[in-house]
DNA sequence: ATTGACCTTTACGTTACGTCAAGGTTTATC
DNA sequence: GATAAACCTTGACGTAACGTAAAGGTCAAT
């Protein structure tokens, strides 16, 4: 079955405008375009457009759903599981709004006190990023670490065998810097190993690399007691020591 | 208890900037400012603020919030029962898109067949009837007719056979209403030919037809002079013509 | 041959903020 | 009692994801 434009749109519920804006930043592309160019969408676009509306409904910005859609690693199949999984998150957070509103209701009768917290209950579903933001300052929670171990994963759609990658990666990191501590010099040849690993464990994550953004972590690394907390677990002051490897890795400071 | 800004977007969990554009635009402004500016809320402010929010989570554009708010009409009670009603429709869309995304996973897995409409279940908007009804009264009053079903149109995605069937639609029902008029009869024949009409009419808006909303919006038409006016421009007495054939039709009362 | 619903590109407009910038205020700490 | 940190203020420009309008080509049906 072939589609216009239009009917494409009416198919799926969204306007043309949206369809060659979509064309535009090249997240959907028509199959083909006709003699007098009109754009003429197939199967696979049907398919592919119902892929970015499931990520759209969960709040992913198209830029985002672009990169990890043409990422090579990308599993259609498991996407979806991926969106069954969001959705019925989204389900339980709505239920809590709606509790909300119902016990909203109960406190203006009377029947009921309610707190000022209380109120907000349910609008949350973006208050794990504010609360992180309360900590660090830009890109920090974005590509945070340990949450991010799991749940970037998921969102860069991993394939197992990166996930298995990165995983064995943030092993040689905790390994090399573990030497690199013992001779006690952030600039030595080990030191400057556990950052390098560092950088190509943080690029599985990043799509672009900068010096300032991995100096800018590793002082997070720092300033946030829960990352200190990950890497002084088995020495204390190991944290700073990766702050100071990467910062003369990066030339910074 | 009084807030900063800060301190009452952290507990709603939106942005200072949120607030300060609130405030900017006129939904939302604070108790009063203290001696060097600074914006001081108090309860009434959160309670505003929570309602704000409600209608923002059903996709509500703040300036219509601001005149739903601000409209003497205004029952704080009343908007939180809607609240529910809209809340659990939208859970209703969501339970869709997740047999959606089941669904789309079984016919992935070869276990199930899918047609290219059934893809898009889910992901369509409804709530046209409330917008109609509802939110959509100024802009109804301020342009007429033609832009509302325009407007209209645009919000439900319609082609232009369907426009164009729906702006058709709509002249039979004012012919008919007229010659079901002279007759003074809302129970004869031509009335009910205009009812019924009418009721072709509706369901190119309405997600579902049901013949209480249909009495009921009847009965708004007598009770919202704005309605009223445009029924009864070219006869007075059309517009509760038109409601009592609407509710011997529908065999309400 | 015309009409009217399609399609195209170009381009400016809109909403609900995010993000500096430049500067004043409050609070905690040395 | 100075000073830094952490607030607050008002501009003002940036943005995402389209909406909307303009100017014009295409296609099917009358």
């Amino acid at each position: 079955m072939e589609y216009t434009v239009q009917k494409l749109a009416q198919l799926a519920g969204v306007s043309s405008r949206t369809l060659r804006y979509y064309d535009q930043i090249g997240i959907l592309t028509p199959a083909r375009v006709n003699s007098s160019g009109y754009r003429i969408y197939g199967q696979k676009e049907v398919d592919r457009l119902q892929q970015i509306l499931f990520y759209r409904e969960l709040g992913i910005a198209l830029e985002t759903i672009k990169e990890i859609m043409t990422a090579p690693s990308f599993d259609a199949e498991k996407a979806l599981k991926e969106h069954r999984e969001q959705l019925l998150e989204k389900r339980k957070q709505l239920d809590l709004l709606i509790t909300n509103v119902e016990k909203t209701i109960a406190s203006t009768e009377g029947r009921m006190d309610m707190s000022d917290q209380e109120k907000f209950e349910g609008f949350k579903k973006k208050m794990i990023d504010e609360n992180q933001r309360k900590y660090g300052k830009e890109i920090r929670e974005k590509y945070g670490q340990e949450t991010v171990n799991q749940s970037n994963a998921k969102l860069m759609n991993m394939s197992q065998e990166d996930y298995e990658a990165v995983t064995k990666l943030e092993a040689e990191v905790r390994e090399a810097l573990a030497e690199a501590f013992a001779t006690g010099d952030p600039a030595g040849e080990q030191a400057q190993k556990a950052a390098e690993l560092h950088k190509r464990w943080l690029t599985y994550y990043w799509t672009e690399y900068s010096k300032e953004a991995h100096a800018g972590l590793a002082q997070m690394y720092v300033d946030d007691e829960r990352f200190t907390a990950y890497y002084d677990k088995e020495q204390p002051g190991m944290a700073a020591f990766l702050r100071d490897a990467i910062h003369i890795y990066t030339g910074q400071k």
